[in-house]
DNA sequence: CTTAAACCCGTACACTGGTACGGATTCAAG
DNA sequence: CTTGAATCCGTACCAGTGTACGGGTTTAAG
């Protein structure tokens, strides 16, 4: 047994590039189906769960949490298009605050290390200093 | 009592816009020093230490964590300035892969919340498609 | 048939940054 | 002096996203 069959958990988790308790976990959290398990035997994972799988690492690369994805894999069938794009639309919204917030770290952090650089006679590290007593 | 003495953690607290119990976990995650105890009575916290809960707060702001927070207060006499402008130059490296990284995600998002308005005659949803099918 | 690898399952642990609880003590105001 | 608030301290818990462990079972290769 070099690797494991494609219909073990194991295989899904191959497939999906993801660890075995990985899959566990998003089954424990009602993200992905536990097939049934003939009797005394392993379960059968048709293909549709690494498929399932795969959905729920891409959705969270799209920076969804597990909890959004799962109302995402509600609207599965296709016919709610239009709630599917309000969570998109939202998590777009959070997304842009959060690109301007480390904007803002950025350019503070930008200044801060162009100040160490440029004060030649100081006393004591700019950045040091902004931290213990300037606002930000 | 109205409220707290200055030289108590509820002051610090107060005065560095933090939780008492915030003060508490910086003390045991060793970044803010736990002042003696006179025999009997409240420990007497110096000025210091609010401006001390202050800058683990600021440089959190900055998108240290409280581990990177402890590094920095390592240089906290002002002599090593290079070391800490280091330090900012790794966090605003990260900062900017992090910035990237969202900026992929925003105009995947955006694509796909255009192409859900613009499909008209589409079986099902581009997002969900999207997520089952393709890679990102 | 033997044996190693995979599975199954429940449970515990990891990390980060805190928050909450509860009983004992101490302080401050009236 | 009484009383209510704040402190002290240890401990437990929260969310989120997994990872690890251990003992029993099943499968597959040789």
């Amino acid at each position: 047994m070099k690797e494991p069959k494609e219909s073990t958990i194991g295989g899904v988790a191959r497939a999906a590039g993801v660890n075995v308790e990985t899959v566990r976990y998003y089954q424990r959290m009602g993200l992905v189906p536990v097939p049934k398990r003939a009797y005394g035997s392993f379960r059968d994972y048709p293909p549709e769960i690494a498929t399932r799988v795969r959905f729920v690492k891409r959705a969270q690369q799209l920076g969804f949490t597990l909890a959004e994805v799962k109302n995402l894999l509600a609207l599965e069938d296709g016919r709610s298009c239009s709630k599917a794009q309000g969570l998109a639309a939202m998590k777009l919204v959070a997304i842009e605050a959060r690109i301007a917030d480390l904007n803002r770290m950025r350019r503070t952090l930008k200044s801060l290390i162009a100040e160490c650089g440029a004060g030649g006679g100081r006393v004591s590290c700019p950045i040091i200093e902004t931290l213990a007593h300037d606002g930000i």
